[in-house]
DNA sequence: GACTAGAGTTAGAATAATTCCAAACTCCAC
DNA sequence: GTGGAGTTTGGAATTATTCTAACTCTAGTC
């Protein structure tokens, strides 16, 4: 599989399903995701997106990354204290934060934990999405 | 009962286990949380106590909250890009963000629940907190 | 009771992350 | 090619939080 062109034709896709253009930095920015999954901060998108077009500024990072979001092409991830992060995958995840080295994984989900989970709520909170952050230690290399 | 009593004392104990003295300002800030759970910021329990001791100031707010946390009275919760809010309902419980009016409620979790989301984690990961964010609608009045 | 060391508080400055804003630019559709 | 919507840009502004240095308080010691 080719995941850039398959994943530049879904950007394209699901931007214009919402009315969007499909700008060359929406493109950057996207690639730029897809291709080093480390949950990079707007910061760091900036700094790496610039290799490719140098002219991009911090603000268009931002307004890119809101976009993406908007359209269900990444998610944002928020961890006590820090900048926002951005993870381009799609499946239902959790998040695991090490304390020590500050490094992000992804943790997959098994199907029907989430309606699970779900399920603890009372009747009349209806939730769109489910944020699951575990703090701790790993030995795991990756 | 008298929940102010009992969580001065708890507060004190706690401090003492820490070896940390217990101050008027960690007292009003430990009561101002326990007064209105409605997971205030920083900023909001500042102008909260200020009634009590008019002359604290918000990075002794910060400070207080911050010792809190350290001694496992108070809990952090972050949502998406808002400001740090500090809840101290210790069970375990997760959150409900509604998105339309940017409450906060607490969603408690049946016991069993949290270990069973535990083992969804590879070995070599040790999760010390897990935190559970639901974003949605309610028409929960509370 | 004064002395001292360390813990805690304070106000304001500094920093970090993000958003706002107005001007310039781009791309189509007419 | 003109107009208007959508987009980008750089810098200013805002927000949340931390830092810093001076000050205060307290507990223990003589």
């Amino acid at each position: 599989m080719t995941p850039n062109t398959l994943n530049s034709e879904s950007l394209a896709q699901k931007l214009a399903h919402s009315g969007l253009r499909n700008t060359p930095q929406r493109e950057v920015v996207y690639t730029a995701l897809l291709t080093k999954r480390d949950h990079p901060t707007a910061d760091e998108v900036h700094a790496r997106v610039r290799a490719d077009l140098p002219t991009i500024s911090l603000a268009t990072v931002y307004n890119c990354l809101e976009t993406l979001v908007q359209c269900d092409l990444v998610r944002a991830v928020n961890f006590e204290r820090g900048p926002t992060r951005y993870c381009p995958n799609l499946a239902p995840h959790a998040h695991f934060h090490d304390e020590a080295t500050g490094a992000t994984f992804d943790i997959d989900l098994p199907t029907g934990l989430i309606s699970k989970i779900k399920d603890v709520l009372p009747p009349g909170y209806d939730a769109d999405a489910i944020d699951i952050i575990f703090r701790g230690k790993t030995t795991a290399t990756r």
